[in-house]
DNA sequence: CGGGTGTACTTTACCGGTAAAGGAAGGAGT
DNA sequence: ACTCCTTCCTTTACCGGTAAAGTACACCCG
């Protein structure tokens, strides 16, 4: 079967291609009538439409934009959080006539999905700044979305008030009547397997709100950093944060780590909250369904999704965007109550 | 500033187009020297390299598959062992020389992502057999590889023993002692708000599975559909099964499922598994990390993620491939006992 | 009846690459 | 010295579309 293309269904029809373009494209263009006749000729001859690849060629406009991720794919998609945050951007992607492409971290030099893949433009998630990934976009000149991250004053970004939403845990804590706090953040695993404190905007941000409301009130924290995954290494964090520290309350940098937190105090007979107050971060799907249910910092992922593709659309249509930050609020739920209560 | 292309920096080099062409795609077709020179000229010119949609046009292969989800796209990204699945596609297809475009379901006819995007190839996975999206595919004649689907013959496609794993979880129950067993298994919200039968593969080889092995055995059990979601509408159909017969266990088409007969056994004061046994499906995080821990169905979805999509890689370079049935097995844990163990 | 306005197609001129065949020059083998 | 490879680069011939400008004819209006 020969390939079937523009041109020959033209020529079955004797209309010139670009009849046959528009009947597809552009049915304005056309008579009502041709371009019925010319669409019963596609169909005969087996013609789809339009090829992608050319279209995006002679458009110079492809049709999908990319998605630049951490590291590890899989966390990015078996965190509950993050996985709402994707679904939410392809939702919105669809709506404006996009699709979504995941640029993964290249295996080798020969393919690299940020060079290598044709987008219009792409989302950056919570990938280090320096990552190779957003250099290559960057070379390309692409138009890029920055998402929980600060890739300078000229890409525009969704960020959420990290800093204020951990603020607002830790005066939480406070008010509890807790003075002897411990945080249990993120860290990221170095090249000697050593964890190192992690520059991300949450990471930084979270930290900077937790220390300067605790400083504030000239509390000290103990600090302990815990790998992203897995469970049992973030478990062992947890451990060592309650050991570390006659603390009565801690601050996580995730509901996952919380719920770490809260498995070492039982593991050491303590209950929460009342030997011990934790609180969460994101309020993911676990916060309130789990027992104890989870006092944690709560951000409409789902609006920082739509937010944040539809920017990126934005952009790619022609129009000017500014970046913005959303809101973070706590949620106070079982997991923590008054130092003391026992 | 000037379009930069391959040919401005064969100009400025003073080669031909092709030559610059192979200094990046096809380093051994000429000298190191005359590609160094090259190389250097594109830096200066700010060339970053073949654009990816000429390239695409000219190879005829665009270099990134599609992911074709069912409905909800959220749902998939949220389940934890789908976004397993996924995060496995993307890595094997990285390793391939392949990206990953996640195809939605269109918002409108204007833009169908399967009709309307550039890619070499798809998976499909677990989308019910008549969708749309099938449907454009074929007509595009794209390759195709079906995951936990049936397809028809002519579609390679890579499938769980989902019948044999239900047969697993129901020979348990039957050990264990059990005769008076329910099931709670996935039903579709029809257009009238009523919850049908789903048809679709897991669906219906678990259910066959679960049927076969019970009624073999003279054990009539008891069924109740449940929807995907949301989790308080999976919670209502547990508290059905449990209030419309008299079980002493429960087979769940997945964890999720199995947690919410968990805890609707709990609101009516039965302990898991002293008063009632209950098995789930797919062995996903939350089956070994709550408590009880879970009773379940496992399948190495990795391995199904990296087998789906090495087999249209190969597909994509010509090779034959034919289905894969992989294995399930259960793993036994708290959430089953013997029969009136109290 | 001349001129302005649509409507409906066609023409022209690209979009940015790559495969495969073509040639020219240098070296090895006999 | 002649032939046969190799190596390295160039030539030719597409890949499958679309934007924008051009042409032709019909219609409306004063």
């Amino acid at each position: 079967m020969a390939k079937v293309t523009l041109q020959s269904v033209a020529d079955e029809v004797g209309v010139s291609r670009m009849t046959v373009s528009n009947a597809f494209s552009r049915p304005d263009q056309l008579s009502a009538d041709l371009r019925t006749r010319i669409l019963e000729a596609a169909q005969k001859l087996g013609y789809v439409g339009p090829d992608p690849a050319g279209r995006a060629l002679a458009r110079g406009r492809v049709g999908s934009v990319g998605l630049l991720l951490n590291g590890a794919l899989s966390e990015a998609f078996e965190d509950e959080v993050s996985a709402e945050f994707v679904a939410s951007v392809a939702d919105e992607l669809t709506k404006r006539g996009l699709a979504l492409t995941v640029l993964t971290p290249p295996k080798d030099e020969a393919f690299v999905p940020a060079r290598d893949v044709a987008i219009d433009g792409a989302l950056v998630y919570t990938c280090e700044p320096l990552s190779a990934g957003v250099e290559w976009l960057g070379r390309r000149r692409l138009p890029v979305v920055a998402v929980d991250q600060d890739l300078g004053d000229s890409v525009p970004g969704v960020r959420v008030d990290d800093r204020g939403g951990a603020a607002q845990g830790a005066r939480h804590l406070l008010e509890l009547g807790h003075r002897r706090i411990g945080i249990l953040t993120i860290g990221l695993v170095g090249d000697d397997g050593a964890l190192g404190a992690s520059d991300s905007y949450p990471a930084r941000e979270r930290m900077a709100g937790w220390t300067a409301t605790l400083s504030a009130a000239g509390v000290e924290p103990v600090v302990v950093l815990a790998p992203y995954q897995p469970t049992d290494a973030v478990l062992q964090s947890a451990r060592e944060l309650l050991d570390s520290g006659d603390v009565t309350g801690v601050l996580c940098f995730s509901d996952v780590f919380a719920r770490a937190v809260v498995r070492a105090a039982e593991e050491r007979g303590l209950s929460v909250p009342e030997d011990l107050s934790v609180v969460g971060y994101d309020d993911s799907p676990q916060a309130s369904t789990g027992r104890p249910t989870l006092t944690t910092v709560s951000q409409d992922v789902t609006a920082k999704g739509h937010l944040a593709a539809g920017m990126l659309a934005d952009v790619l249509e022609g129009r000017t965007t500014s970046s913005a930050l959303l809101p973070a609020s706590l949620v106070a739920r079982e997991s923590t109550g008054p130092v003391g209560a026992r």
